[in-house]
DNA sequence: CGGTTCCTTGAGGATGATCAACGAGGGTGG
DNA sequence: CCACCCTCGTTGATCATCCTCAAGGAACCG
């Protein structure tokens, strides 16, 4: 979701300025905002009691997030926080509701997201349950290269090995182990610790 | 999605009928149709390369199932077969992008839905990656109580053991061993070879 | 009855998680 | 410039657990 800066102050929205590490909301919170990032990234996680975290979702400059427990009475179901400094919107349930009533491009605007939201997720269910770890991190390898949409040529990954245990669900070491067999069997470069795909 | 079948008939949506095990698409498939139940229940599903088999989401009567590819331009990710004999209405893209335009309420509708889809896919994965077998067990479980509405009372579970794997991205043997921890530690009941929670 | 489908149990093996330790690089402050 | 402290990457050993394979039993149905 898109919604131009000016008109969402218009209509009452704040920017606020988040440090890297701060949360925005928690699992279990009840959702009373709208929220747009100016500026920063954002990912939603959950953690279970062992302390291993699962990224369900990053967000990045111009993009919404949380907006799905808005429509339907549910607390969210993961906790959002900030990865790098921030400046994110935030606008009242009650006016962004307001908002998509006066103007029905958004609705759609919000479709197609949400669309694109679930196709993303039923690929994510595919991979983790076809359990091996390299399928998994070839699932987050190919949807990193398809969202940077830069499919054709090799691409350096800009994640940390433990950020990819976090997406894929598997523990560090292993995503270590399973990155130098793909590195042998020449899926993947490793230079200089860089992770090339 | 709900939209009236006469609604639907007079856009030129056809009802064709469906033997049990009937498939509808293919994952891979370019989706070129907007499907709703008049009658049975269908799924969707992934298999791996060993034949293991995983249930993204089931729908019955009245509901309609495969709307997001239909507005981002991606292929389906999954696989729809019925799983009871049915009767399921079919209306091109086209026509059905077209009531959406004429009937804002429906836009709305699809948006809660969506959002409902999204929370459900949310909590799916993070159980799946809550890796012990009773806690994705039980996530499946919780959900179909909360599905039938009645969270309140002990219930008969309709899925055989094979079904709650398919869902639960489990093999039936663990599933079995499972289900008896959880009955000698009292979460759930087993009387007649029936699972009772 | 014979054929399904579903449930159950056992033994054994593969593999990812866990635990522990260390190395490399980058940044900071004295 | 050097010492220290982070964070990140890496490796090895061991363990727990789920999967696999194999077999058989119970219920149901034509």
């Amino acid at each position: 979701m898109q919604i131009n800066a000016d008109l969402l102050i218009t209509w009452g929205a704040v920017a606020r300025k988040f440090k890297k590490g701060e949360f925005i909301f928690h699992e279990g919170d009840h959702p009373r905002f709208y929220y747009q990032i100016l500026e920063g990234t954002v990912k939603m996680f959950n953690t279970n009691l062992e302390g291993k975290e699962f990224t369900q979702m990053e967000f990045k400059s111009g993009h919404s997030f949380g907006e799905p427990p808005l429509f339907i009475d549910e607390s969210y179901p993961s906790t959002a926080v900030v990865c790098t400094d921030s400046i994110i919107l935030k606008l009242s349930k009650e006016k962004f509701l307001e908002i998509l009533d006066q103007y029905p491009a958004f609705q759609k605007q919000l479709i197609t997201l949400f669309a694109k939201r679930i196709y993303s997720k039923s690929i994510t269910a595919r991979e983790i349950i076809n359990n091996t770890p390299e399928t998994r991190i070839m699932g987050f390898l190919n949807d990193f290269k398809k969202k940077s949409s830069r499919e054709n040529e090799k691409i350096e990954i800009p994640y940390t090995r433990q950020e990819i245990a976090n997406y894929t669900g598997l523990r560090v070491e292993t995503v270590i182990r399973t990155l130098t067999k793909m590195k042998t069997k020449k899926i993947v470069q490793i230079v200089d610790r860089k992770l090339i795909y």
